[in-house]
DNA sequence: TGTACATCAGTGAACGCGCGTTCACTGATGTAC
DNA sequence: TGTACATCAGTGAACGCGCGTTCACTGATGTAC
């Protein structure tokens, strides 16, 4: 914003945020370096100061990503005083919401397998979104006899996958495939709430 | 294979097929016109005669990776005498390995989803194959009770995303996450199974 | 059966472009004394 | 407080590259007579 003469300032984060747009607006392949750098008001060679490579610069958007995602889910989950139903109804929710609001974050986060493979810090801010999920999934299996609990993790694996799949498939921006266009966040909840009920909570079907 | 002199004989098929191992090898971002000219043995003008630009060629794979997924969906449910609900079973395992077999391919059906609604041609193909999940939903919902079956489409849609998000976060490629390496086909076998007993329906929960 | 010709698949050279990255540099910042 | 100097963020020009796409073309194919 401010021009700041010859030292910009906050170059990392203004290319991270550059680059999250850049791939908002063109899609992931169409995001450049120079291009990003350009839209920081820089040289073309300044981003090396600040990132490795291209590569480098696309994981540290991840990272971004995956920490304001979590962020995120952790508000929507501890927001108001809701029972571990209601929570995690919020969490799925915005969990879609994120995905619709924030698509270049999305993307660059679960776009590039490979990445997170071999990015350590990319590895530590992906486990700090989920493991809201795991404790919300927690939370709400918590009432059922340890008995006839299924594993936790499993449980929010389950969980994990139809939100992302959800998202993926139904969400904004998604394909929706010519069909009815029921609500993301509707098509969740109901998931969630057969699946609960299966695992012998009962929420109420509405 | 054999050098038909200056006619190719299949060429767009050949294109189509250079442009999948590409993206297999390099990502989708990895490929370019030129390079599967190239390795289809032909000039890189050649594939303008078949493909009106970059996105028809990659379209092409997308509407040949649907068909491919399509007939898998299919032989797999239709496959042996199974009971509706193994048959659902398989319909799962089938689309969490058509995703670890074919990457390629996969990620040129969904991961542009800007192409789903462009491309008519692509929209059909990817409708065959959701029909196959929606028929063998049907099936296995079949002895409720109508007044308290769910709506078939809903729970076609909960199956598909539930099995998608799987392949996507927990399938052979995916970044696993560190996490203990339980079988994705388990992982949404289970997840079927309780789902399905929220439903209604009691498959063995083994 | 043989020839003339329309069709069309593939050629190869060329274009302009933007990219990722490097380099020696320059100008600002902040610290030591 | 003031000066010298090390540090380091950003410059700008340059590189080699491969890309998408076009063009006028050439060679093979198949059809009409």
């Amino acid at each position: 914003m401010s021009k700041r003469g010859y030292h910009h300032g906050d170059l990392r984060n203004a290319l991270i945020e550059a680059a999250r747009s850049l791939i908002a607006e063109n899609g992931p392949s169409g995001f450049s370096v120079a291009e990003a750098a350009r839209k920081a008001g820089v040289s073309p060679a300044a981003p090396y100061r600040h990132f490795k490579d291209r590569d480098a610069l696309i994981s540290a958007v991840a990272i971004e990503g995956f920490n304001a995602f979590a962020d995120a889910l952790e508000t929507a989950w501890s927001g108001a005083d809701l029972t571990p139903l209601r929570a995690l109804d919020a969490l799925g929710a915005a969990y879609l919401e994120f995905a619709a609001r924030e698509p270049a974050y999305f993307v660059a986060m679960f776009g590039t397998p490979t990445l997170l493979e071999q990015d350590a810090a990319l590895c530590r801010a992906a486990d700090r979104a989920f493991a809201v999920l795991t404790r919300a999934v927690e939370l709400v299996a918590a009432p059922l006899p340890p008995s006839q609990r299924p594993p936790v993790l499993m449980m929010a694996h389950h969980f994990w996958a139809l939100a992302h799949g959800t998202a993926v498939l139904f969400g904004d921006g998604a394909a929706q495939n010519g069909r009815a266009p029921i609500a993301a966040t509707e098509l969740l909840e109901s998931g969630v709430a057969l699946y609960l009920r299966g695992v012998g909570i009962l929420p109420d079907l509405d």
